[in-house]
RNA sequence: UGGGCCGUCGCCAAGCGGUUAAGGCACCGGGUUUUGAUCCCGGCAUUCGGAGGUUCGAAUCCUCCCGGCCCAGCCA
């Protein structure tokens, strides 16, 4: 059946990697089983591209009645931490999935080990004692063959003394490793005679110290895959020339259960970077306050700035899975949020660059007790109330004395409509002695309660909080951290970083309801975007917002 | 001129020999609106990187060409 019109289904479109499952399944492969699985290293924080790895994989699971494991790829313990591990547990499940077993490779240390000396006794690997610059000569080049190692034709007896004596720590780092015997000559490098196994005397953070010899990743993960019954293997096009070595390790050993290796195209995203050295560098160098700083692109990042799971779910179907080489714009994620905030989100006054107006022609002492509607399509979440009173606070950007063409806010002589409340006008300005404007006077209208004014059309509509009865906060604004689309094309962060991507504001006025939000929760500022409280930094009575993303705006900036 | 892969609207992307070449984002109108939001309605590829060929019929098959991406870790 085509997934391709599904709209609010929740099944993702039409894609070759579905195409291919859905094959399967019809041929009976692998009994019409289906088990993918999600497998990082260990050794960083997940971003946005794994978000789309992640709903590709426990996505294409839940949609064929199959299953995802987790899987830590945890080879290399010398960048490897149970940190790092949590931390991934944490975003994978906060984006909303549930894995069927967590696993890691390390599990299968010595069922990997057993196989490798299965290997050896076939005389299909064997240990070389050449150096790693050494290797690198021999391996020749992209347009040369490679030279066989004078190390290459061991006996299976000497490989699998050598090799149990690595095992057992007998020999320092780099002096021996386990290589595939498979062809020098291969126009695929990967094929080379590859290395299966290196000795690290490093400490593992699961197997400790048990292990002097780490297996490498080409040789793990096609018989992770095989022992876990993985049926399809999905990974991004990098691995493409690795998928022989794959099948070739699969092969050889004549494992029960051959996955399926397909390769997809990873996401680039304009304005920001993706690849790991790139945004380790971000932290490092503090161009960003952490791996959870809002303008990251990570996972945790995202939340922090609002993101809610099901956007990026919403994201990650919207940009498919296809081999190409795509570059996603901005827009496309911020829709995806802006369409689930919108649907969700209350909406709440809060006027970000406080400017005082005086309603003079209200008594000092009057209030005005007002009703707003906590969600203008959803009626079912209620309403709130809001004080008006004699002083209150309205936007600096929605005053101008200088208004350019069709600009329908305050200006001086002029009228607007405070929103939910009177139509007032403006009837004198007050400035400092730089001639900042610092307090407007206006009148009011009481006719206009709920009503239209009569004879006139007032268009512009601005919010506004009580000065008395609204409570301060910090706001944080945030734009692109870079100013060009493809800021890794730039060997320098300095000359593609944005000087401007944060703006703090701790001066904003909210509406007292705000006064003591729950962490993460969100709203909608009316006119001025969607904002989510700090999970961080915010304290009841200071509130601190993060603005996820604005409203669309179809005027101008 | 070593191996592998990719090219359908500004950005994504369906399409799998016979469709008026889906859909989303963006953009441009118009309507509703006490958020310049939301919502609604309309517009937006005679053409699928190019040229040949096969076929009654080609974005879909073949050939060549052009453009782009990946690979020489004892990283993943």
């Amino acid at each position: 059946m085509s997934k391709s019109e599904s709209g609010d289904t929740g099944t993702a479109p039409s894609n070759f990697i579905r195409t291919i499952i859905e094959k399967d399944i019809a041929a009976d492969k692998h009994q019409g089983r289906v088990l993918t699985r999600f497998p990082p290293e260990p050794n960083g924080y997940l971003h946005i591209g794994h978000a789309k790895s992640i709903c590709l994989n426990f996505g294409v699971a839940a949609d064929y009645n199959g299953l995802c494991n987790l899987r830590f790829d945890d080879t290399n313990p010398e960048k490897e931490s149970v940190e790092y591990m949590d931390a991934i547990k944490a975003d994978v499940e906060w984006l909303g999935f549930k894995w069927a077993e967590q696993r890691h490779a390390s599990d299968y240390f010595q069922q990997l080990y057993d196989y490798a000396v299965q290997l050896v006794q076939a005389g299909k690997a064997y240990v070389d004692s050449s150096s790693a610059e050494e290797m690198r000569e021999m391996r020749g080049s992209l347009t040369e063959p490679g030279v066989e190692s004078p190390y290459r034709n061991r006996s299976p007896e000497e490989n699998l003394r050598l090799l149990e004596g690595m095992k057992n720590g007998d020999f320092e780092e780099g002096e021996h490793v386990l290589r595939a015997k498979i062809d020098m000559a291969s126009g695929n490098i990967n094929m080379r005679d590859p290395t299966l196994y290196r000795i690290r005397k490093t400490h593992h953070f699961r197997t400790g110290d048990a292990w002097n010899i780490y297996p490498m990743y080409d040789y793990t993960h096609c018989l992770s895959d095989s022992i876990e019954g993985i049926t399809h293997s999905l990974c991004t096009l990098e691995f493409e020339d690795h998928r022989p070595l794959y099948d070739w390790v699969l092969d050889t050993l004549q494992t029960p259960c051959h996955p399926q290796q397909i390769e997809f195209a990873r996401l680039s995203l304009e304005y920001t970077v993706l690849s790991k050295r790139k945004l380790i560098q971000l932290v490092e160098q503090q161009f960003v306050s952490g791996w959870d700083d809002p303008r990251m692109p990570t996972i945790t990042g995202l939340r922090r700035r609002g993101y809610t799971p099901a956007a990026i779910r919403d994201f990650c179907d919207r940009i498919g899975i296809t081999k190409n080489d795509a570059w996603i714009e901005m827009a496309v994620l911020e829709t995806c949020v802006r369409d689930d905030l919108n649907a969700t989100s209350e909406r709440r006054l809060a006027v970000l660059d406080p400017i005082k107006l005086v309603v003079t022609d209200m008594a000092e002492s009057e209030t005005l007790n007002l009703d707003f509607s906590n969600h203008p399509q959803r009626p079912e979440l209620g309403t709130r109330q809001m004080l008006f009173s004699r002083e209150i606070y309205i936007d600096r950007d929605d005053f101008s004395e200088n208004p350019p063409p069709k600009y329908q806010r305050l200006i001086p002589g002029g009228e607007v409509r405070l929103r939910g409340c009177y139509v007032i006008k403006c009837e004198k300005v007050i400035k400092d002695d730089q001639g900042k404007v610092i307090e407007l006077h206006c009148s009011h209208d009481p006719a206009t309660l709920g009503k239209k004014p009569e004879g006139r059309k007032v268009k512009g509509v601005i919010h506004w909080v009580s000065a008395e009865h609204s409570v301060e906060a910090e706001v944080r604004l945030y734009e692109p951290l870079f100013t060009q689309p493809n800021p890794a094309a730039s060997e320098n962060f300095e000359e593609v970083i944005n000087p401007d991507s944060l703006q703090v504001l701790v001066n904003s006025r909210v509406e007292a309801s705000l006064a003591n939000s729950e962490p993460e929760a969100r709203y909608q500022f009316e006119r001025t975007g969607y904002f989510v409280v700090d999970r961080v930094d915010s304290k009841p009575g200071r509130p601190v917002f993060n603005r996820t993303v604005t409203l669309r705006d179809t005027w101008s900036k």
